[in-house]
DNA sequence: GCAGTGCTCGTTTTT
DNA sequence: CGAGCACTGC
């Protein structure tokens, strides 16, 4: 039962208006989740049917979570209801309206690294080799024109001033032809495509006119122009759609996302009602007046002010570090530090960082001070090579015209099926105006290939046709297993036998092990189904709340999250704000934007880090502070001085050797000509420091024995080892 | 056609 | 520093 009393009087009134447009200003930690929840209890309360309601979020981990409340609120109902991010929703439309347009129901989603090899090829075949022309920028560029909806012949209408801009229409109007013939789109299309059916099919968009009945978007500050474009398209004549946003933590305007769709939004719709969600529930007044006195530094900004009736709370605790080594030691240090203060545990922790690299020296030192923690992002399950080999196979098995997905697997595992075989295939394909897979029918008439190679293609085609065959009669399980066994894949990870292939061979059983698990939890699914998930899950999506770990996760990646304890780390210039390489002023405002979500995500504490030198780009980099240090209110910080210069006296033993083993550059020891005797010591980077109990060999092959720290005696060849010597 | 080794190149953030 | 990548020698 959905009682309005547990909310504020503001959030009460946002719960119950209903009369139109509406749009809620919610600030962070505001509690604008739980007014979207009881938002949609009440309108189910209130005569709404589930299957009218459309929802949009920006994750899908923010949907489920959302479910999950509305069904305690309803009870089970709540699972009719459309709640999912606008890729996921709008992909479904898509595949059921297929027959309205020129794809198949059965089309893939491309992510950007297939996009990336698409872009590729293209240019490859277009033999473009230009200065400055990278298939990064061109594909950059294709993703920034279809974010702001510039479609081929508007761009080459208006935009291609140059001999640069030439080719790169040319490659953008051959990389839709492809992505149609591949039947496949990108997550652009997604969006695009939707626009296309709506506009062009008048019977399909009043078809879902009339079912959506209540529209409400979540994160309205990071939608683009596609999407609002969607919104606007969908609503009827009530437009009735709630959208809750806050402008001070847009933080995806590199994806195309637009701020000035509030702006746009209060004009589109000018009978709007305008609510705004100001009191905090989760921060301390110190936090919230440390993240306002930055965030006020912003010339772009709509003023409102965020309170709260949390307690004062602690200041925010400043360290200065070494490097980044140091630093990961140091935050390792202050959460145990906490722990044994607090009744805190492991999950009460997060670290965020600007970018995904610097989460490697926080797992190195975290892994060698055994305590847990979780990456979210970085290298995604889903995009790790071995996985994707595996999904590409699956891909052609549910869309044989997925030639990316194919020339990914043609040749893995190897079955003598080359670069120039494929490269002649594909001129075939062209020519007779055939997909590669149906060339593979015909490669007997393809000249110049051996028959021996033939016979190759002819092979790895009859094994697909088998899957193909049986697609529909297996569930996605049974169907995976059969192709892992029948691929070989295990054995070939096993006989390798080398640390990478072991990691393979886990993310593999890892594989298989969530797809057994869909299965079983969509006992009837089909393989489209499946993959479509696959294609549009997120690391964010498969965070595991249970587990008892120290959460590690870009700031981007946070957004949405709170935890009673964040560290923000890689304070510096540079890094936190990004450098941009094509800086403008309103990058430095999306950083600062960023800066503001990190620090808004703690309840208790916040603890900022900077180092003050840094391995990038493989090299040393000096590093000072960052600007947002010092845009704080000093009131609101306490400094503490980490590892560099005073109070030394207070370190342990420990310490000073991450310190020593930070400050000493391997040029600066001669290495070569130390030698290593029985009893010296030594540092490792992986095992620490170690006292050398016997060594063996001569030149090249001197061998060391080295009882490290903990019990863990290891046999290292010095050649490779690279010990540090510390007599 | 392919494996193995030098090379170079480049690193934001993500649906 | 490390992951992908083009080139080289089989």
């Amino acid at each position: 039962m959905i009682e309005l009393k547990k909310l504020n009087p503001d959030q009460q009134k946002a719960v119950e208006y209903t009369g139109g447009a509406q749009m809620i200003v919610a600030g962070a930690g505001s509690g604008k989740t739980k007014v979207l929840t009881y938002k949609v209890a009440y309108l189910l309360k209130h005569g709404y049917k589930p299957e009218s309601i459309l929802a949009l979020t920006f994750t899908n981990k923010a949907a489920n979570e959302m479910k999950e409340r509305i069904v305690e609120l309803v009870g089970k109902k709540a699972d009719a209801i459309w709640m999912g991010t606008f890729h996921s929703i709008f992909a479904r439309i898509l595949r059921t309206e297929a027959s309205s347009t020129v794809y198949k129901p059965n089309f893939s989603i491309y992510d950007t690294e297939d996009s990336y090899s698409l872009v590729s090829n293209i240019m490859l075949n277009f033999n473009i080799e230009i200065e400055g022309l990278t298939v990064n920028s061109v594909r950059h560029r294709i993703s920034f024109l279809k974010n702001h909806m510039i479609m081929p012949p508007e761009y080459r209408k208006h935009f291609v001033k140059s001999f640069k801009e030439e080719k790169i229409a040319e490659v953008y109007e051959e990389y839709q032809k492809r992505l149609v013939a591949n039947n496949s789109m990108d997550f652009e299309d997604l969006l695009l495509k939707s626009i296309e059916l709506f506009n062009s099919n008048s019977k399909i968009l009043h078809k879902y006119r009339s079912r959506f009945e209540y529209i409400l978007v979540d994160e309205f500050q990071d939608t683009n122009k596609a999407q609002y474009e969607l919104l606007k398209l969908l609503l009827s004549r009530s437009c009735k759609i709630t959208v809750v946003g806050d402008d001070a933590q847009s933080i995806y305007s590199w994806r195309g996302a637009n701020v000035g769709n509030m702006l746009d939004f209060k004009k589109d719709f000018k009978n709007h009602k305008l609510f705004k969600l100001e009191q905090n529930y989760r921060s301390t007044k110190t936090i919230l007046a440390a993240a306002d006195s930055v965030i006020k530094n912003n010339k772009n900004q709509v003023i409102k002010t965020l309170w709260t009736q949390n307690n004062d709370g602690e200041p925010l605790t400043l360290i200065r570090c070494a490097d980044e080594k140091d630093e990961a030691f140091q935050l390792a240090k202050y959460i145990k530090k906490e722990i044994s203060k607090k009744k805190l545990s492991y999950k009460d922790f997060a670290i965020l960082y600007r970018t995904n690299a610097q989460s490697r020296a926080m797992e190195d030192i975290f892994t060698k001070e055994k305590i847990p923690y979780v990456i979210i992002g970085g290298v995604e399950f889903y995009k790790r090579k071995e996985v994707k080999d595996v999904i590409a196979y699956l891909r052609v098995i549910a869309n044989q015209n997925d030639e990316e997905s194919l020339l990914r697997i043609m040749n893995f595992p190897q079955r003598g099926i080359g670069n120039t075989t494929v490269t002649r295939m594909i001129t075939f394909a062209r020519k007779h105006d055939l997909t590669l897979f149906q060339t593979m029918n015909r490669v007997f008439e393809v000249i110049d290939i051996k028959e021996r190679i033939q016979k190759n293609v002819k092979g790895f085609r009859v094994l697909l046709e088998k899957y193909i065959k049986i697609k529909d009669t297996l569930s996605v399980g049974e169907l995976s297993l059969a192709l892992i066994d029948e691929l070989g894949l295990v054995r070939m990870f096993k006989s390798e036998n080398t640390p990478e292939s072991q990691a393979r061979l886990e993310n593999i059983n890892q594989l298989m092990a969530a797809i057994s698990e869909y299965s079983k939890e969509h006992r009837d699914a089909k393989l489209d189904q499946f993959l479509e998930e696959v294609s549009l899950v997120s690391d964010i999506d498969m965070k595991d709340d249970k587990k008892n770990a120290v959460t590690f996760l870009t700031v981007h990646s946070a957004k949405g999250l709170e935890f009673p304890i964040v560290f923000v780390s890689g304070l510096e210039e540079e890094i936190f704000p990004l450098a941009n390489r094509f800086s403008e002023d309103s990058t430095v405002e999306e950083e600062r934007r960023l800066f503001y979500v990190a620090v808004t995500r703690a309840q208790q504490k916040v603890y900022l880090s900077h180092a003050r030198s840094r391995y990038r780009f493989g090299e040393v980099a000096y590093q000072s502070r960052s600007r947002f240090i010092d845009e704080l209110d000093p009131s609101t910080v306490q400094e503490i001085n980490g590892g560099i210069g005073r109070k030394a006296n207070r370190k342990t033993k420990k310490e000073l050797f991450y310190e020593y083993f930070n400050s000493v550059d391997y040029e600066d020891f001669d290495q070569e000509n130390k030698v290593v005797r029985i009893g010296s010591r030594v540092m490792h980077e992986k095992f620490g420091l170690g006292k050398v109990i016997d060594v063996t060999g001569a030149g090249d092959q001197i061998k060391a024995t080295v009882s490290f720290e903990g019990n863990n005696v290891r046999q290292l060849m010095l050649k490779f080892a690279r010990l540090k010597i510390l007599h």
